[in-house]
DNA sequence: CACATTTCTTAACTTAAGTGAACGAGTTTG
DNA sequence: CAAACTCGTTCACTTAAGTTAAGAAATGTG
């Protein structure tokens, strides 16, 4: 688990094995049952997540109906709004699956990069690199159909169609979940 | 318009007379007329945008048609896709109005950073935010209907909509400009 | 100033998504 | 095991967005 980590960091920058030891000493790795909730509506936290196996979902509860705004999936890193601009947070993040999740807390992470500066130029590139994807995404999902959002996922992210219950993914294409089973439908008489 | 800038950066980071002056010396400041075209489809750059003053777009043209996909004003940062990934853009940017700009050319920051630890430290800051924001927005998007996304502009950017053609909105919105002009008109009749 | 172009609106018609309801399959729970 | 839930699908109906076309209003240009 822990080589998954730091081979992903090594996209980044490379790190001696103090550096890596440092990083281990400060018990990050966290073990999370299917359907706990990470984070609740109304809460703060200071905590980061970064998931190493498995899969979290970001939702709103809007006139009593969950809305399902994102996936995260391995390798996939989530700062909650709420650590950034110190409000109440808008939604709930919680596990699809059961998941081994890295856990950081903010006030930590300032103490790190602080005494490895290495950390903060890592966490710049990350976060610059991941803000111009979204804007790639978030593009993509504007400019283009509910049908063609769907045949997309089907592309980019196929595992997702498995591991994720239907009506979680129709609003995460922006559409009803009677919608997307119609779809679907639509997309499978096309073939024949 | 210097003015500007030193205020917004210290919102992040407090400079020296010493930094203000490197800054400066950069020559970083850029008049362009309504209509430039800043990035084209295809194209690689290295630089990066802050706007003083005016307002720059980013569009797709996809099946010949125009898609609209964002509209930075006074105080937007952007940086361009292919900056970060290294690819041929897929987008345009262009001056919806006589604009003033300042252009960062990533090799120059480069530079900058190495002599200046503190701007690295806030680009962090600011790409976190940036990320954390728009996060916030692509969720908005895709929780609301177009009607819903429409007075949602008209309270948060409202400047947006005296400054921009409607058919730019249009696709901005997710929609095309006769269901703008449609929706519009609806909502009219609502209030009456 | 006249002509061309762009921008916006309106209308009729088509297509697809939203809504409310019902049903069966699978899962959970008392 | 039976009752209660959850999940996905289907259907009939409503509502709104896409499409095509036409024309009015505003803007730009020779």
């Amino acid at each position: 688990m822990q080589d998954i980590l730091f081979d992903f960091i090594s996209n980044y920058v490379s790190l001696t094995d103090d550096e890596k030891n440092a990083l281990l000493s400060l018990d990050l790795f966290h073990s999370v049952k299917k359907g706990t909730v990470l984070l609740k509506e109304g809460q703060k936290t200071q905590d980061s997540f970064f998931v190493l196996k498995g899969c979290i979902r970001v939702y709103y509860i809007i006139d009593g109906e969950e809305k399902t705004t994102a996936f995260y999936t391995e390798l996939g890193a989530l700062t909650p709004h709420c650590v950034i601009n110190k409000e109440p947070s808008d939604y709930f993040i919680s596990c699809v699956e059961d998941s081994i999740i890295l856990v950081s807390n903010a006030d930590m992470s300032i103490e790190v990069n602080a005494k490895f500066p290495k950390f903060d130029v890592m966490c710049r590139m990350l976060s610059e690199e991941l803000l111009a994807k979204q804007q790639i995404d978030f593009d993509a999902f504007k400019t283009s159909s509910p049908e063609q959002r769907y045949l997309n996922l089907l592309q980019k992210r196929p595992d997702l169609l498995q591991r994720v219950p239907q009506h979680q993914l129709a609003s995460y294409l922006g559409i009803k979940p009677q919608s997307l089973s119609r779809l679907r439908a639509r997309i499978l008489e096309k073939k024949n």
